[in-house]
DNA sequence: TTTCTCATTTCGGCCACAGCGAAGA
DNA sequence: TATCTTCGCTGTGGCCGAAATGAGA
């Protein structure tokens, strides 16, 4: 890192915003996107410590630092050895989590309060920024990965890393964690497969409406107290697991790469699905707002580690996205154009037509409903605008009649 | 089934000006 | 180095026209 707080500009900045494109400490996230509802939904991940201009999507256990999906890339893609280091999977969040919520989400401070207790209660307690739905899809992707992968061991993780699996990486799925993960979306469905929220998905609308039904980041109240003196113990208690060469129980999750990477047996199987596989690991799958899930559809990062350890990367779109991309593009385009680009041509029978088609019908009819509040930053401009005279529309000068 | 026409919806530009930040004195 | 001044840019809402979309013949 070393760069400072887009904000303050004093103290260093951890988190990166998308939707604010800003690099922010603890302390002004906290501040800057607890001023209201939208600012709350902002979608927030670590700061690249490379460019420390990007969000970053993967921790690099050998060499300690976050990296966005370009320097992941640089510093990976083209270096054999590189290539082979472990790298996890960073979440994104929104809201005003607490600093236990935050570490439920990176896993990386207090995680010994979780380690061993794997109940769907506390998970759902530490997560509550999550939505029902997150959680749900999330688990319905282990699902699916469970069936079409039947060769494949996903459930390989200790105890210990049981307990992260919800809350700390999405690259690995945990099917032991099926009575949490088949919530009563997946349950009430009628699908032969449960639904998918990911780029790979065979229908994103379906994905999407569940995700702004079941999402209401308003009714949640979050609390933030002590949030930098609990960063600072939790960030002292990474790195000193760090040093142990605890990467796993650091993060609570099984390594992207390794001999018995989950992921391995995805990209080994021949004819590989990505669909599936981006199930696996969406880049953001756990944040719990709509904003990272929209821009998981629109950045389908696989960063998959094959039998020889090479690394295979997909990466949908490029470049920056606007807040306005999120609003819908990220869904709706994707789905309009049908089959997402990286889908293969593989079994269409995922969801019968009719499904689909019911599907798209909900999906218009709620795109068409739904209502994108604009966000007013200067309340003083807003209040002149509204009675400064005007002609046809067009503000006129004060001194023109 | 395709093509054309009309109605409806969506979206971007325009306007004045206070306020903010950068640059210079 | 600190303070002040100047300049340029930003954002605000309602209306209009062009473009896109949908429905019917």
């Amino acid at each position: 890192m070393g760069y400072m707080c887009d904000f303050c500009g004093d103290q260093r900045s951890m988190v990166y915003c998308r939707s604010d494109a800003a690099c922010l400490c603890l302390s002004c996230d906290r501040n800057v996107h607890s001023a209201n509802a939208l600012s709350k939904r902002h979608s927030r991940t670590l700061a690249c410590e490379r460019c420390s201009s990007q969000p970053a999507v993967v921790k690099c256990a050998e060499e300690r630092v976050s990296l966005c999906q370009n320097c992941d890339w640089i510093g990976h893609a083209h270096s054999t050895s590189a290539s082979t280091h472990k790298r996890q999977t960073i979440n994104c969040y929104s809201g005003c989590p607490s600093a236990a919520e935050l570490s439920s989400i990176w896993s990386f401070v207090l995680n010994t309060s979780s380690v061993g207790e794997s109940t769907c209660e506390q998970e759902m307690g530490l997560r509550s920024i999550a939505s029902s739905s997150a959680r749900n899809t999330l688990g319905a992707a282990e699902n699916t990965i469970s069936q079409n992968m039947p060769s494949t061991k996903v459930n390989d993780v200790s105890d210990n890393d049981r307990s992260g699996a919800w809350v700390g990486n999405s690259s690995t799925p945990q099917l032991s964690s099926a009575p949490c993960a088949l919530g009563p979306l997946a349950g009430s469905t009628n699908l032969p497969l449960p639904k998918l929220c990911c780029p790979g998905s065979k229908d994103p609308a379906v994905c999407e409406d569940d995700i702004y039904e079941d999402l209401n980041m308003d009714e949640v109240d979050l609390n933030i107290e002590n949030y930098e003196e609990l960063f600072g113990v939790a960030l002292s208690h990474s790195e000193e697991l760090l040093e142990n060469g605890g990467i796993d129980s650091l993060f609570g999750t099984k390594n992207m790469s390794g001999a018995d990477s989950n992921c391995q047996g995805a990209v080994a199987a021949e004819g590989l699905s990505v669909g599936v596989a981006s199930a696996i690991q969406p880049a953001c799958s756990n944040a719990a707002s709509a904003d990272s899930l929209m821009i998981s559809k629109r950045e389908p990062i696989l960063c998959l580690t094959g039998t020889q350890g090479h690394t295979i990367s997909f990466s949908g779109l490029t470049g920056e996205s606007s807040a306005g991309d999120y609003q819908d593009c990220g869904a709706s385009s994707m789905f309009l154009m049908g089959e997402p680009p990286w889908c293969p041509p593989g079994p269409e029978s995922f969801f019968p037509s009719v499904s689909r088609s019911n599907a798209v019908m909900r999906y218009k009819e709620k795109k068409k409903s739904r209502k994108f509040e604009k966000t007013v930053r200067y309340a003083s401009r807003k209040a002149r605008a509204d009675v400064r005279k005007r002609v046809q529309g067009r503000f006129v000068k004060t001194g023109d009649a």
